[in-house]
RNA sequence: GCCCCCAUAGCUCAGGGGAUAGAGCGUCUGCCUCCGGAGCAGAAGGCCGCAGGUUCAAAUCCUGCUGGGGGCACCA
């Protein structure tokens, strides 16, 4: 008896009794979640349908109540149905009938827990695409742990995933970029508005020994074009690097400048013009994206000619659709949320519907803090923190546990010092312990003997246990709301509201025998819920790109 | 001026309209002769920013206000 079945039947027997009072009311079972009461208390799983059907019924809810949980007494595996307060339907699972779970689970295996929300459906998750200007800092980071996580959680729910990096290599940028190492290897000042910090001495140094002709004997436009493009490859391997080291790897790496260079960018602005909804002003050629709500029309074409900065999103979107995504969600930092209006409208204009077809994720920024004060960073000045300085101060796990266990709607501080002298302030350790804790219980009982050759659900008949079942029995429906939600921190949540349970459960319940006591079902059965827990920490820290130690 | 996000324990943050609002860290008190004490049990600590509204029921939804962060180019 798990949740789904539960709810099916609950669902059954309140058309029922709606139906002997002469009303048919349209329901589903998303009409009557069951949710697990925070007072224990309360049983198993507790139902507010009758409140909510009272009124359109012109029912008394204690009473609409009752009758429902006069149906559910006579449900097999239900224990005991009481109505409480104003209307609450609690729910008693027989302890066999909630302990069948822990087999089931092992069984799946990695599989329990896995979804069809998404399934067969092609999307593209584009996240990180920080310019190859130097190192991924700490806004991009957030993204590659959250946006790896949110991929990991939709193919678990079936969906197709693309991960996918833009490479911003077309525009000022790039040129402020060669500029600044062709200043560094000249021994000049950092250009005005290029960048500084050691890494471009060393990119610049890179592009000498990797250029194999004489750089000496060449025109400076030459030599410049020389460190942009050499100097721009290089900045991507070392991105795609850290990224790789940090567990991120993209399926695709998009070229900004393909699309320029193959004309999709002229096309699409050809598309929107065959629409209607482009004119001329000023010189210069606009998109009239007010007409789909933007607040403002945008330039796709300069009075100079050249391509204003929305064009290459208006190809770029085309180029995923023609590679048949049917949803594409882009990940950007809060500095960005302006885009969203004109990207909505450009959807909109294509045709296609916006927030369905194409979703903007705002996230907020990170602050880093020292000593407690807030750190500013600045690419021109080389004080920036990156992927490499994180991985360093606190490892891949630690680093993305927390950056992924908040909302993206809420910015958060990450006090550097207190990362790097002290991880154990990292709650993925809690949950990375338990999950070694299950690891070691099992090599222990392997060694006292305890297998799992047998399995009586009723023997899991205490509180800790049934606390334990009722998570467990959770996860399916964190995963799904994790996906809809666009919210992976509700798996890291998870993950440590397991773990805690896992501990006061092991503080209460052996598995393997006390001093001469002979094996029997009972620590067998606590053996197959013991691997089950462990199984559903691995799994759940997996969707969250953490891993799961043997030991620790 | 307009737009987005946030405001919950000392700190960092969870809370899908429900019952006595939670976790980690920090503070205090207990618990190791047997499966890992990176753990467990307990204590202290909250006008859930303020004011209205909707609802049988609001930390949660709506409006306004205050405070914090970030945006509002023919820059990318």
């Amino acid at each position: 008896m798990n949740p789904a079945d539960l709810s099916a039947v609950l669902l059954a027997i309140v058309v029922d009794a709606a139906g002997r009072r002469g009303a048919t009311p349209e329901l589903t079972l998303d009409d009557v979640p069951l949710e697990r009461p925070r007072n224990r208390e309360h049983g198993d799983w507790a139902s507010n349908i009758a409140m909510k059907l009272a009124k359109p019924l012109g029912a008394n809810p204690r009473e609409f109540a009752e009758e429902i949980a006069a149906g559910l007494r006579e449900v097999d595996g239900v224990s005991a149905v009481d109505v409480a307060g104003p209307g609450f339907i609690n729910i008693t699972l027989d302890a066999a009938a909630a302990g069948a779970l822990a087999k089931r689970i092992v069984e799946e295996g990695a599989d329990y827990g896995r979804g069809d929300l998404y399934a067969g459906i092609r999307i593209n998750l584009e996240f990180v695409s920080a310019n190859p200007t130097g190192p991924i800092h700490i806004g991009g980071v957030r993204w590659a742990a959250v946006g790896d996580s949110l991929a990991r959680i939709f193919e678990f729910e079936g969906g197709l995933v693309t991960r996918e990096y833009y490479f911003n290599d077309h525009g000022a940028q790039i040129d402020r970029f060669a500029r600044s190492l062709l200043a560094s290897w000249l021994g000049e000042p950092t250009p005005e508005d290029g960048y500084g910090g050691e890494y471009i001495s060393d990119i610049a140094s890179r592009v000498i020994a990797a250029y194999p002709g004489d750089l000496f004997h060449i025109p400076r436009d030459e030599q410049q074009e020389v460190f942009r493009a050499v100097g721009v490859e290089l900045m991507f391997g070392d991105i795609k690097a850290s990224l790789h080291d940090f567990g991120v790897d993209f399926d695709v790496y998009f070229h900004e400048n393909d699309l320029h260079e193959s004309g999709a960018v002229d096309r699409a602005i050809q598309r929107l013009r065959d629409l209607g909804t482009i004119y001329e002003k000023d010189g210069a050629t606009w998109f009239r994206s007010t007409d789909f709500g933007d607040d403002k029309d945008r330039v796709v074409i300069k009075s100079d000619g050249e391509a204003g900065y929305i064009s290459g999103d208006l190809a770029y979107y085309l180029n995923k659709r023609e590679r048949g995504f049917e949803r594409n969600l882009i990940m950007l930092g809060a500095d960005h949320h302006g885009y969203v209006k004109r990207l909505m409208a450009m959807t909109a204009a294509f045709g296609d519907e916006p927030y369905v077809n194409l979703e903007i994720l705002i996230g907020q920024l990170v602050n880093l803090l020292r000593d407690g004060e807030p750190l500013r960073m600045s690419k021109r000045a080389g004080t920036v923190v990156t992927l490499e300085d994180l991985v360093e101060s606190v490892g891949v796990d630690a680093g993305r546990y927390a950056l992924v266990r908040s909302s993206i709607d809420s910015q958060v501080d990450i006090d550097l010092d207190l990362w790097s002298k002290s991880t154990n302030d990292n709650p993925v350790f809690y949950v990375q312990y338990a999950h070694a804790r299950t690891r070691s219980v099992a090599r222990n009982a392997a060694e006292f003997g305890v297998d799992r050759s047998g399995f009586d659900a009723s023997l899991l008949d205490h509180e800790t246990e049934s606390v334990l079942l009722g998570i467990l029995a959770e996860f399916p429906r964190v995963v799904r709301h994790a996906a809809e939600e666009r919210a992976p921190h509700r798996v890291a949540r998870y993950t440590e509201e397991l773990a805690g349970a896992y501990h006061r459960w092991y503080d209460a319940r052996r598995v393997t025998p006390l001093g001469d006591e002979p094996v029997s079902d009972v620590h067998r059965t606590r053996l197959w819920l013991n691997d089950a827990v462990g199984q559903v920490i691995r799994t759940g820290l997996g969707l969250v790109g953490v891993t799961a130690p043997e030991r620790m």
